[in-house]
DNA sequence: GAATTTTTGTTTACAAGGAAACAATCTCCT
DNA sequence: AGGAGATTGTTTCCTTGTAAACAAAAATTC
């Protein structure tokens, strides 16, 4: 165990733990600690996981909008789709009417890696988020969605 | 500009969309962008900054309570230290009580560089957070809280 | 009280991600 | 048409963070 697992002791953290970045970064912390403990789903990782999802969901879409949409930069973007495309999930090709661009495609190995991962990725999904209760776990997803731009209006 | 600022296009993304694990990297990074823009403050970074202010309220904390406490490894913790010593910013002391720990205190000058920023940092906090009300950012941080257990019992 | 195990911090080697420069293509303007 | 500028993806280099092995010093166990 590298982050002691013993009762923190008390640090005064003052108007930091008020802070939102803070907060959010110590959140996305914990949600990745949690996914990939034992509890976790085994498998691709989340961003493979979110890429071939997105990419599923909208077959030949290019890679500038899939960057943008789950805010990968295009750098690397580069090398993500290259790794998935050396393990033969995805195809890369390029269009006719805008040469510069690539649109994505996933193989049927990719399908088939999507189908299988996705169960196991949502379903862990309903369990997580402790100590909140559902409602309150509803909740915090209801106001990032509105956060990064995901829901329009009231967060409800 | 990297990632391009014209209006996304649609892109489908179902389910994920309400994946916390994803809703709380994109908003992490959605805040780190906000820091970094325009209207962040100048500076240490956010890192940095929290470090210094957590050893300023916290004077002989040792490393790996600290490191605990913000979730920052051991091994990194140790190069991020280094740095702030390299700055004037930190002094390193061994205590007789236990000579593998290392405890840490803020400089003159440390202390002069948090006073600066935290001003900067925490009104900055305050703008943050759009396109969410005040209500809501308010009940996000406690939420939040409660997530990363710097809060128990009910989010208020 | 010596031997084993744990804790603390460091080092080293690596992975993830970003910034900047680049090449190719497309768009816009006249 | 033809150049100026923008967009798309790639490459290279760098920063940030992690994992694993290590050394020194407690703590524990027998």
């Amino acid at each position: 165990m590298d982050v002691s697992s013993r009762r923190i002791e008390r640090v005064k953290l003052d108007e930091l733990s008020g802070s939102l970045g803070f907060l959010l970064r110590l959140a996305q912390l914990r949600a990745f600690e949690e996914f990939f403990s034992d509890r976790g789903p085994r498998g691709l990782k989340p961003g493979e996981f979110s890429v071939l999802w997105v990419i599923a969901r909208n077959p030949g879409i290019r890679q500038s909008l899939l960057g943008q949409r789950l805010m990968i930069k295009r750098a690397h973007m580069t090398k993500l789709i290259r790794v998935l495309e050396d393990l033969g999930l995805v195809s890369r090709r390029t269009p006719e009417a805008d040469r510069r661009a690539v649109e994505l495609t996933l193989t049927a190995k990719g399908r088939q890696a999507v189908e299988t991962s996705s169960t196991e990725f949502f379903s862990y999904e309903e369990t997580t988020g402790e100590p909140l209760s559902n409602g309150e776990r509803t909740q915090l997803i209801s106001l990032l969605q509105k956060y990064v731009g995901l829901r329009e209006g009231e967060a409800r």
